[in-house]
DNA sequence: GCGTAACCTTACGCGCGAGTAGGTATGCTG
DNA sequence: CAGCATACCTACTCGCGCGTAAGGTTACGC
């Protein structure tokens, strides 16, 4: 019989809506700081301020929890990063914007991409949902270098393109991760400095320059 | 009271160096098809052909367990790399090799490299181990590329170095996982694509070329 | 003001898997 | 051939954490 006197304005009876985000915050929260097989449902519960049975009713089992996690922390970033890189603007503006809300998107909520990157990996279960999202970057990027060299008149085989996407797409991802590491490192400027990388090094590729391993 | 009149010769009594090595290898696979939390010590005792205790006398609790396989892999991994990029060779001939050599592990070892990259990098107290071979190999590039500088006479600030290397070994670390998961994919050509985007980006910044954010 | 639906709780069942107790067989040393 | 160490086993304990049963309370329509 406690005295519910309480000032707390998160005690009051929310609706649905509103406590499925709660309960997703909690859960992206819980699970990147201890893993998903160590994060228990009842931490979970208790970030949220709720009790156990009302996330079970509201966003079902464990795995299901997580997954609700991952389609909204990638619909978000997939939304900024869509949002910044409009399709019409030049192929080196729309790799910078890219880039850009990207790292911001990661310097912003650094919990929910270490749910999306580090955790999501291992478990067969998730791996594949990372991977569609992964997919799809990297179909967009190959994209982009696609059409600019196509308006250069060049023209590079698909495999080797997507190649090259990958490892710009990896190489983000890596800055990523060592930004969602490093709370004092700006976004902007590892932003800049990818896009260096990246630019530079991609430029050289699409105009046909090319390293030769040596014959040893 | 078992007849044991099987002619399997791994049924006979070996000794601890031997059990040991089987045990881990039993446990990196279990670890890497299952993840750390999801494998049981019980497949890993049964993979290995031997009964649960005797992993717990010979290579303590399971986090013992997985640091042991960390170690293992980690020290296989560093040993060919550094053992093919000698350092007096000239830079272009060492970031090569070692790309080579990493590529070739990887190719060789997928699912050694799964432990290591996929699932150390959740959990907290594998995540340092990890960080410590990446901070190792970041050092390496680094070193390399500022040789490389220094003998063209030209000079860059460490962070900035810092950076680039990181960015060549995230986007190492992306390619060998995307190798790790098509067997069918050849270690050396995927080591010649990631060299051709490693170099002639780095040669660029190197020789001082930079893209600039545009101000808008 | 009363039913009914949505919100929310406490308190449990129960399986799975980490780790151990205690004992047996085999080989090596004197 | 005693004695001791090393290799090896079967068969348990026990806690943790997922998932649920069963019931209480606030709001809202009528």
């Amino acid at each position: 019989m406690l005295a519910r006197v309480s000032s707390t304005p998160t005690f009051k009876r929310l609706p649905r809506a509103i406590r499925e985000q709660q309960m997703l915050d909690a859960a992206v929260r819980v699970f990147s700081r201890r893993g998903f097989h160590a994060a228990s449902m009842d931490e979970i519960a208790d970030d949220a301020g709720i009790s156990k049975p009302m996330v079970y009713a509201y966003l079902g089992t464990k795995e299901e929890l997580f997954v609700a996690c991952l389609h909204r922390e990638t619909a978000r970033m997939m939304e900024a990063i869509a949002g910044a890189a409009a399709p019409d603007l030049p192929a080196d503006q729309r790799l910078w914007r890219g880039l850009r809300a990207f790292f911001g998107f990661v310097g912003a909520h650094r919990d929910g991409w270490a749910v999306l990157y580090r955790q999501a990996r291992g478990s067969q279960p998730f791996a594949g949902e990372l991977a569609a999202m992964r997919a799809r970057l990297v179909e967009v990027v190959a994209g982009m270098l696609d059409h600019a060299l196509r308006t250069e008149g060049r023209e590079v085989a698909a495999t080797e393109l997507e190649v090259v996407a990958y490892a710009l797409v990896g190489a983000s991802e890596s800055l990523g991760d060592w930004l969602a590491d490093h709370p004092d490192a700006d976004p902007e400027k590892t932003a800049t400095r990818m896009m260096n990388a990246a630019w530079l090094g991609a430029g050289q590729l699409l105009h046909g320059a090319t390293w030769r391993p040596p014959t040893d």
